[in-house]
DNA sequence: TTCTTACTGTTCGTATACGAACATTAAGAA
DNA sequence: TTCTTAATGTTCGTATACGAACAGTAAGAA
C-alpha cells in the first residue's frame, strides 16, 4: 500500500492558498493604512486615483475593469472620491450611457505627493522576502488572476 | 550617472504587490464560490467551520485570532452560521465573558462532506502554477503575514 | 479588599465586494 | 426603420473587514 493510497489528505486551514492570500492581503492593507497616514485613503481609492491619473480620463466602466472592481463597487469608490472633490464625473458627450471620470487639481496633487509612499508601501509589504524571492513571488503571484 | 540615480521609478498599479494580492484573492474567492456550489458558504464561513471542527469548541475571541478575523467580523460570521443552525453558542461556565462555539450535527455533516471540495478549490486556485512553483509560492506567501 | 488594568464580546459607522434586478442608451440584425 | 441584443450605470441586499466606543467580567496590584 503506497503512501498515496493510505494517507487521507488532511485539510489544514493555514496551508490553504485562499487563507494565505487573505492573510497576505490583510498585511498589505495594514501597511498601506499605516504609511499613507493622514491622507485618509484606502488601497482601492489610491489605485483608482492612480489609474485615472495615468489615463487622464476614463469611463467608470473601463475604470472598473482596469482596477478589477465590480460595477457596483466602482460606483461606490468613485462616489466617495467625488464627495471629497478628488475627482469629478460628467456624461460622455459621445455616448449618453457613459460617465467620464477625471481628477480635480486636488486629486492630481494628492497623487503626485503620494506616489513615493506607494512605492515604500510595496517595498515594506515584501520586506520579509529576500530580493531574489520578491521577484519570484511577484512573478508567480501575477499568474494567479 | 548610474541607472539608479537617473531613472525615476514609475508607479505601475499592476506591478504593486497589494494589487496583485487582491487580484489573486479575488480569484481564490471566485473559484471557491463556483466549486462550493449549492452549499451556500463563503470562504470565511468555511474556514470558521473547519476551525471549530478541528478544535471541538472554541471561544469566539480565540476563533477570531485563529482564522485572522477582527472581533467585530467574527461576531458577524458566527451569528450568520448560528442563524443557519450550523453552529451554536453558549456562555463559558468558567468565564462569563467568554462564548463557546460548537458545531451542530448539521455543521459537522457539512464539514465532512465539503472537505474534499476544499482541497479541490485550493488545487484549482493554484492550477496556473507548476507543481514546483506551487510549493515555492506557498512558502513565500506564508512569510507575508 | 479595593482599585486598576486587561480581556471578551457587542454595536456602530464606513468601505470594499459582488450577485442580481433595473432603466437608459447604443449597436446590430431583420 | 424596427426589433433584439449588448453596454453602461444605478440601486438593493448580503457578507466581509476593521477602527472605535462601550459594557461586563476577570485578574492582578496596592
Amino acid at each position: 500500500m503506497t503512501n498515496k493510497e493510505s494517507k487521507k489528505k488532511s485539510y489544514v486551514l493555514e496551508e490553504q492558498v485562499g487563507y494565505l492570500l487573505r492573510r497576505a492581503h490583510q498585511r498589505a492593507s495594514a501597511i498601506f493604512s499605516e504609511l499613507i497616514g493622514e491622507e485618509r485613503l484606502t488601497p482601492m481609492q489610491y489605485g483608482t486615483l492612480v489609474k485615472i491619473f495615468d489615463l487622464g480620463e476614463v469611463t467608470q466602466n473601463r475604470l472598473g475593469r482596469l482596477v478589477a472592481m465590480d460595477q457596483a463597487t466602482v460606483n461606490g469608490v468613485v462616489s466617495r472620491l467625488e464627495e471629497r472633490s478628488l475627482i469629478f464625473r460628467e456624461q460622455d458627450p459621445d455616448n449618453k450611457r457613459r460617465v467620464l471620470c477625471r481628477l480635480t487639481p486636488a486629486g492630481k496633487s494628492l497623487v503626485h505627493r503620494t506616489i513615493p509612499m506607494g512605492q515604500r508601501i510595496s517595498e515594506r509589504t515584501l520586506a520579509p522576502l529576500s530580493s531574489e524571492d520578491r521577484v519570484k513571488f511577484l512573478d508567480l503571484l501575477g499568474k494567479l488572476k
